[in-house]
DNA sequence: ATCTGTGCGTGATCTACATCACTGTCTTTT
DNA sequence: AAAAGACAGTGATGTAGATCACGCACAGAT
């Protein structure tokens, strides 16, 4: 029950997990940091080594096809996801069927932490966006295991005031600046961050649907089509096929600064 | 520089706290949940004994006059404040002077935890609503303590959780129900919930102005005065003084669930 | 008694954007 | 190869609500 399905990109049906491999050694690889770029809000990232291992033995991973749903907002919290590989949107769904992404997650990123935490249902959607791997920890053996290694506790405290600040800022965009220009100029700029500087422009790939622009931002697939024109006009940006390139950055940033 | 300098409601300079009295045996009883109402997102409400009376021997209460900044948004994190008396807003304001109410805080809440534990300067600002009287724990001590009681980190946790939670939903209300009168009613009927039921109508006080209304559903002022005076003319609800009746809870209710 | 500040009530405008309704590509499926 | 979905681009149109500009009431100061 609850909200609708959201549409899913394959046919096949992609709700369920498909089991992969079970944690122990080869997870521990993540702790020597050898795989993706560490984000800082990174899961594993600064937790003691005893509590991490401890993590990694309980967890097991499970892969998704893209369009997968992992959970679902209003449904019983199970446990807490790392997301290994790949990406994922964090959304939530009015009644009506409209949506708002709340974050795009990244390899490292903890899913369900707060729900798993309060013990209350899921408070958004989490929904593949292309194909991922992800480590799955169960509320009971989560709870267990933070409460023998005590400084895990403070690690994941951490890692939801993060969460809080990232909405608060969100809180800010929607409900503060008010036009999409505005908004987008920001979202882009902010995108850009994990980009590439190359002669002096950044590059990066936008892997998102104007869709998904529109609802990160708050506004309507036409009005992002039309404003990401409007910036191409005025050459603040460039689009070859799905990577952007900030041709004036200086001219998005007077947009945000007003 | 930063943000303007929100208005005040008194003459007198607010900024400065006024020391009040020192933590210790009179500041127990509220461990007795002797005082106001217990919300259960209470700073000191599941916590366990030892870690409380920790914390309170820390703690020292100031009194600060309506209108008063506890902190401000960009200023570095001293420390978490305990609200014992009368109500605050957490708010974030833009550039140029815009101003979003996040969330009215009332006793037994804590302000400014998730700032003071990643450490970045505060995310929001605190600003008295009436006379109101704060515990404040300095961040050094909030962390030797917690680090020293396991368990006080895990209830910490949770309160995190719980913001992130609320600010989830704002995010939700005002990214997503599109209509000023949708949300101005999702408004009510939240806050009535603090209310008392005479005679099958909730009744409660709404000690906030338009003005700050506007700011708690991103609207404006004026279109809170026009909206409230629609819901008058349905009868779906009254207000007399400062206390609002609903008189027509269901009318309400039909415009959220659209 | 007057002045000043703060909050409320209302009318008249103006516009940014949602929404609807297409068309044209480009994949993916079969 | 043909059909079916996704995505993107673009015009026309309507409207909710921001904004400006008042007047009024009431509280506290002096």
């Amino acid at each position: 029950m609850a909200s609708p399905i959201p549409a899913t990109r394959t046919a096949v049906p992609p709700w369920m997990p498909r089991p992969a491999s079970r944690g122990s050694a080869s997870q521990l690889a993540v702790l020597q940091k050898g795989s993706s770029k560490e984000s800082f809000s990174d899961f594993y990232e600064g937790l003691s080594e005893e509590a991490g291992k401890a993590l990694q033995k309980i967890e097991h991973t499970v892969s998704f096809p893209a369009g997968a749903i992992i959970f679902m907002e209003g449904h019983p919290a199970r446990g807490v996801y790392i997301l290994r590989q790949g990406r994922a949107k964090l959304l939530t769904t009015n009644s009506d069927g409209r949506t708002m992404i709340l974050k795009i997650a990244t390899p490292g990123e903890a899913l369900g932490l707060n729900s798993v935490i309060t013990g209350k249902p899921y408070d958004l959607t989490a929904e593949i966006l292309e194909p991922a791997e992800l480590a799955f920890i169960p509320r009971a053996d989560f709870f267990r295991c933070i409460t023998e290694h005590g400084d895990a506790c403070m690690h994941f405290a951490s890692l939801l005031s993060r969460d809080c600040h990232l909405a608060y800022d969100l809180v800010r965009s929607i409900g503060l600046c008010h036009s999409v220009p505005e908004r987008l100029a920001r979202f882009l700029l902010e995108w850009s961050t994990n980009g590439s500087v190359t002669d002096g422009v950044v590059r990066v790939k936008l892997a998102l649907t104007h869709e998904e622009i529109a609802q990160l931002i708050g506004t309507s697939r036409e009005t992002v089509t039309r404003t990401l024109s409007e910036f191409k006009k005025q050459r603040a940006i460039e689009l070859n096929g799905s990577t952007l390139v900030l041709r004036n950055k200086p001219a998005l940033e007077s947009l945000v600064a007003a």
